[in-house]
RNA sequence: GCGCCUGUAGCUCAGUUGGAUAGAGCAACUGCCUUCUAAGCAGUGGGUCAGGGGUUCGAAUCCCUUCAGGCGCGCCA
């Protein structure tokens, strides 16, 4: 619809012997038409020449107007195109014909892309936090690939250095413990009932095995276990939350294959590397950084940062034509020095792009959840998702732009379960199932929607849905082209709102067999875009509620 | 102190990358089940788009500035 309205009126601009102008088209407000373009508007300035006269050469040029049943210069110089009915009933035909050929724009022609995110240690369950970043990755990652992009998804899981030392520490410490001795609790040790859980099949496994060593002796084991359990858990936590990853990166391996080595030493030849202090440095202030980053500290061990070096080497030395990472926007501060290393090692900084997702604050009641890992005291992707439902709590994520500040209410999400706009939709899908069946009982074939005829669609509403099906890959197209999967959501709850209203004032199936079969193509067309987007949003499409 | 994000209806948030009279859900109030599912429908009220300047045909949207909130500025991860 857009790509048509688009070239005609390109068509019509180089008659007035106007080229290489981009032709912006919207969608205006509906008692206006059904399409606009200001391009009159842009161009008055170029042409010295007053913008509604401009729309009216422009109007005289187009060819093919019976598609439309009115074009319309309107306020300062917008021209509005209402299409004909015919025109809108070829094109309904079509949608339920092609089905999501016909709704998907595939802007990405089979570039190659990787999603990074969530990417949470594996020292504990998924917070809420993390929720947000698998409910916006995963449909970020669904929308690509619905847009032509071969997507991979991929999990990084931090199973070297520190943290899953520390983890392993705390279980050790609990075990010990567990076994009536004294030993000391890390400092910066995890708590919480799941280590208590966790020591406690530790202890299962391995009895007494370890009671008299230290902890030296047993780390690779305990450490071993211990994240692997909770690996585990994150791998079921996100399956229950329907969100898949199709690789596992291990920064572990990323040492054991000399990844990290050999980045150093790339970094390095490429003189970006010194020496200070007893520590390795890297020279990220050549590249835009405010100050140089250790590598290697002075204690010989690497930081955190150098593990990361490998890891975005490897991905811009991969196989894909575009790079996307999600992270909390806590690590903003982190996103110039991993810019940098990619600037260093000879790519553009664009290579890789950071989708920051902004904080979520949990309430209860208004008042909020004061979380502390160090107690071991926070709410879990879990708890939240059965409490109040994961289409609920994802619908929640998948409503609002990833940079808004997010203040998720528990008393509030759950209150909202009942009444969550997510049911509006699903209700929908549901509906129109039943219609189907209640169509099936009446003896109708309603497989033969397919080759109907929708002619007799022809009250407001039915125009109106059919108008608003037909805007469905415009705004495909935008989600796809500025990463946000949640205009999708939006459409939705806007198809589904001109729905319910339908079906409350008209009978789809009644005695009436041609304007039966014409309202099931259209039933049958709303369901195929419903579908479409839940797919996209990795929500449930329930057939019946 | 510096950097990033945010500020839109009582609350939670959209606003098609600069377009026309700023929208939705929730909450409040009034009605609607003998019908393909009432998780639904019809209706009412609700705004200094944080404040102030600027850019232009046109600003919630872009620039400057002030205020408010969040996050970040380690040889932590």
């Amino acid at each position: 619809m857009k790509k048509r309205l688009q070239h005609l009126i390109q068509c019509a601009l180089k008659q007035l012997g106007i080229t290489s102008v981009e032709v912006v088209v919207e969608l205006p407000e509906e008692s206006f038409g059904d399409i606009a373009t200001p391009v009159a508007m842009s161009l008055a300035k170029i042409l010295k020449k007053p913008p509604r006269k401009i729309a009216e050469d422009i109007i005289k040029a187009i060819d093919e107007k019976d598609i439309f049943d009115r074009i319309e210069i309107a306020g300062p110089g917008f021209i509005n195109f209402t299409f004909s009915r015919t025109y809108l009933y070829s094109e309904l035909k079509n949608l339920i014909k092609e089905d999501s050929l016909f709704l998907r724009e595939k802007i990405g022609k089979g570039k190659r892309v990787q999603v990074e995110f969530v990417s949470a240690n594996p020292t504990g369950p998924l917070h809420l936090g993390h929720g947000r970043g698998a409910a916006v990755g995963a449909a970020l990652s669904n929308l690509l690939g619905a847009g032509g992009y071969k997507v991979e998804r991929e999990f990084y899981i931090n199973d070297a250095g520190r943290q899953v030392r520390l983890l392993g520490m705390s279980v050790f410490a609990k075990y010990k413990q567990l076994h009536g001795m004294d030993y000391p609790f890390p400092d910066d040790g995890y708590r919480g009932d799941y280590i208590e859980n966790l020591t406690r099949e530790f202890e299962n496994q391995y009895k007494d095995r370890f009671v008299k060593n230290e902890f030296d002796e047993a780390a690779r084991i305990v450490i071993d276990f211990s994240y692997k359990k909770m690996l585990a858990l994150i791998k079921k936590d996100l399956e229950d939350f329907h969100v898949y990853f199709d690789t596992w990166q291990s920064e572990r391996e990323l040492y054991e294959k000399g990844e990290v080595l050999k980045s150093i030493s790339d970094l390095r030849e490429r003189g970006c590397v010194y020496e200070r202090e007893g520590a390795t440095w890297f020279k990220s202030t050549d590249f835009g950084d405010d100050k140089d980053r250790v590598i290697i500290k002075g204690d010989g061990e690497y930081t955190y940062f150098a593990p990361d070096i490998a890891y975005h080497r490897k991905k811009v030395e991969g196989k894909f034509d575009e790079l996307i990472d999600i992270w909390g926007a806590d690590h903003h501060g982190y996103i110039p020095r991993i810019q940098a290393v990619i600037q260093a090692l000879g790519y553009p900084g664009e290579s890789l792009k950071v989708l920051l997702v902004q904080m979520v604050s949990l309430l209860r009641s208004g008042k909020p959840v004061l979380m502390s890992k160090r107690a071991g005291e926070f709410v879990t992707l879990r708890e939240v998702m059965d409490e109040v439902g994961a289409d609920t709590t994802k619908f929640i994520f998948l409503t609002r732009r990833p940079d808004s500040h997010l203040e998720f209410d528990l008393e509030v999400a759950k209150a909202q379960s009942a009444e969550n706009p997510v049911f509006y939709v699903q209700y929908a899908n549901a509906r129109i199932n039943s219609i189907f069946a209640h169509a099936r009982e009446q003896g109708i074939d309603a497989d033969k929607v397919k080759d109907t005829e929708p002619g007799l669609l022809s009250v407001p509403e039915e125009l109106r849905i059919i108008k608003k099906l037909l805007t469905y890959p415009m705004v495909f197209e935008g989600a796809v082209i500025s990463h946000e999967p949640h205009r999708i959501t939006f459409y939705l709850q806007e198809l589904a709102g001109m729905f319910h209203p339908y079906y409350q004032r008209y009978k789809v199936v009644t005695d009436d067999t041609d304007l039966t079969m014409a309202r099931l193509a259209l039933c049958e067309a709303i369901r195929i875009v419903l579908r479409d987007g839940f797919e996209i949003l990795g929500l449930s499409a329930p057939e019946r509620m």
